[in-house]
DNA sequence: CGACCATTTGAGGAGGCTCAACGCAGGTGG
DNA sequence: CCACCTGCGTTGAGCCTCCTCAAATGGTCG
């Protein structure tokens, strides 16, 4: 992987930011880049030093353990930002699931940009919150969910952040594996859960990429709720 | 829950701050407050107007589904901060493991401190930073490690963070019910795994609530290690 | 001493994993 | 154009880890 990574790293094209959108990131010096399909935007345990903003396409982040178990840490889909995992060092590597466009910015930029940009701070501030908020999730889905709780989770989640759309359904970017490493469940168990799901006609499963959710209410019950809250 | 909650908080006493203690936080309004045990310090889905950094005692925080299962999110031991779960609401409620003073802040207060003394917001940037390692560390554990995995790094991690000793050993001030819910896995699986690595003279148990590590790197080796870390 | 709680230990069962076979689509080369 | 290969997904059979249920142990506090 140490020698792979300037290869695949290679594929990588860099342009010049074509349109500055209208956000206050457009201000400070970024880079569109586009990463072909499984190459790495960056690895695990690099210096943190830039973060993205993907424009279209899908990443994961992922982290190997020395046997080559694998846990995938988030999908990140267009208009999602990814590389705030950690603080001076990248906790995941992050790939692209699909080939993907990206906004690059120093984080040393970003900092200065925040420093005087309360929106700008803002915005960051609201990504970290969302990034753990939804790690406290996995936390619970893994750590006490079943597999068909998990996967109705998962399809519940995607649904409502993926923006590629297909006969009333949508988009499923990523390989089984990847779902199966992001669930904490194998690929067997994810491929038979999803099966279960169709055969009681709560999905619909087109082809292996193609979801369309048929009961939705059935399956956000699947996908546990929380205990009702109450508040002191 | 309801009901009981507005009871629970009664015991918990709130006293005028005795000695602004040396950091950048002693400027700005705050409270010392002792919680009884299993009392509760917020509840979950709370407005989050409020942070706390533990002064003594331990507190867990802890979320609930539906049916009774329960998730335990972290521990938090004396100098540690509590309280940034989530943006507007707490995702956990936090509770005390064992009788524990706090010192209370007001988001809102620890906000314009934080615009003012860059020092502070360091420091704070630095509590968030470390909950998300903490929080990604965990989401690998509980998607991909076996039991004695997770209850190996669960006792180098806070073997590495108490500072309550005892006898070359350290104390673990919460339940068996407690780490259960911690490391995802039923109480007996916690139970027979220390009693694996007690029979195996990895750790010795003095009692439930006494543990004192003998062999630390092979426990070390039994937590699972990453694997090598390359950089791009 | 006896009630109660937490913990440990044991026996049996289930959910999800492992291993293996098969189908299918896409690419490649003869 | 077809044979072959490869990668991915599905399906089946058997097994293992961890869970469930139950009982025994031990410590604490009336």
């Amino acid at each position: 992987m140490l020698a792979a990574t300037p290869l695949r790293m290679a594929h990588n094209l860099v342009h010049p930011a074509p349109s500055p959108a209208a956000f206050p990131f457009s201000q400070i010096a970024h880079q569109v880049i586009t990463i072909g399909r499984d190459a790495e935007v960056y690895s695990e345990a690099c210096p943190a030093s830039h973060v993205y903003k993907v424009l279209s396409g899908t990443l994961r982040t992922a982290k190997l353990l020395a046997d080559g178990r694998r846990q995938v840490g988030s999908f990140v889909f267009a208009g999602e930002w990814v590389g705030f995992d950690g603080g001076l060092t990248h906790f995941y590597a992050a790939e692209a699931v699909s080939e993907a466009r990206l906004l690059s910015f120093a984080r040393r930029d970003l900092e200065r940009l925040m420093a005087e940009d309360r929106d700008a701070a803002r915005i960051v501030e609201g990504v970290l919150c969302d990034s753990l908020a939804a790690a406290f999730e996995r936390i619970v889905s893994l750590g006490r969910k079943s597999a068909t709780e998990r996967v109705a989770s998962f399809l519940v989640d995607i649904e409502g952040r993926i923006a590629e759309r297909s006969k009333g359904g949508f988009v499923l970017p990523m390989s089984r594996g990847d779902i199966a490493d992001y669930l904490g469940l194998t690929i067997e168990t994810v491929s038979r859960t999803l099966g279960d799901l169709r055969r009681r006609h709560i999905i619909q499963v087109e082809d292996a990429h193609h979801v369309r959710i048929l009961d939705p209410s059935h399956l956000a019950v699947l996908a546990g709720e929380d205990a009702q809250r109450y508040c002191a």
